[in-house]
DNA sequence: TTACGACCTGGAGTCAGCTCAAGGTCAAGG
DNA sequence: CCTTGACCTTGAGCTGACTCCAGGTCGTAA
């Protein structure tokens, strides 16, 4: 069974520009087309979608996500290259979480400092003064 | 005292093409010439370019930091309009912090099931079988 | 037959925040 | 006088992930 570009626009959540955009950039490899030239996504394509929008919700990239589905396609279990892939998607969510988190902490004091009152306003004079600080980067 | 360009690019770690850059997008207002046409910066640019990035160290657009200077700029307390701003930023990073601190541990647990040994890519199936939730977004 | 809606293509535009390239000017040093 | 190096301007290019547009085609229905 297979489904026009619209249908599949309507079970995915993706307009057809973007299912369009997909298959131009190589994520979804050539859809069969219709006697008329019309794209047909058979279950495959779709199960591909499924799995490229969940590699999108843990903060894949497209590019990432071109990778997971080349070990996908691969036969054989293809283990650790993902888990090479995981790993480094987890360290830099650490990283950007451990920023997030002094920042927001920074902020926070800034804010706290704004509303006890007194003269001046902390927050702006906090970025003046310098007494926020850098992150690792 | 009033630095060139270069040395304000030495001074701040920001290159030249950047500093033209925020004053073509207004972040700097005009910066002085000399006779030959060449910028100088004065004490108060190079304090507004610190301002610059100590806020963006802090995750505020280019266009929320604009909006911070403005608020410098203007006499009197600006208080409750640089509080709101930070107020919204806060409530932003928190989102994103919740984000991705789940995401984290979803891929964590994805990971860990991947060294268990056994058949198969847990990662892989699960971007398949759809048991990583989907964001509140 | 004609109209309509869904679809097709190629290519351009969007956002942020730079970054670079080409071609010109200017001041100081040898 | 000539070269060098820092600077100037305008305008284009980059990344990522779309998003939109114009103009053309296809299939079905009245």
């Amino acid at each position: 069974m297979t489904r026009s570009i619209g249908a599949i626009a309507q079970q995915t959540g993706l307009p057809p520009d973007t299912l369009r955009y997909y298959e131009k950039i190589g994520l979804l490899r050539k859809v069969a087309r219709d006697p008329g030239g019309r794209r047909r996504y058979d279950d495959a394509d779709l199960s591909r979608l499924r799995f490229i929008q969940r590699a999108q919700r843990c903060n894949f990239s497209l590019g990432e996500i071109r990778e997971l589905l080349e070990l996908r396609d691969r036969p054989g279990p293809p283990r650790s290259e993902a888990q090479r892939l995981t790993e480094r998607k987890l360290a830099e969510m650490a990283q950007q979480l451990a920023d997030l988190n002094r920042l927001h902490g920074e902020l926070q004091l800034l804010l706290n400092l704004c509303r006890g009152g007194e003269e001046g306003c902390p927050i702006i004079e906090g970025f003046e003064a310098g007494d926020v600080e850098r992150p690792a980067r």
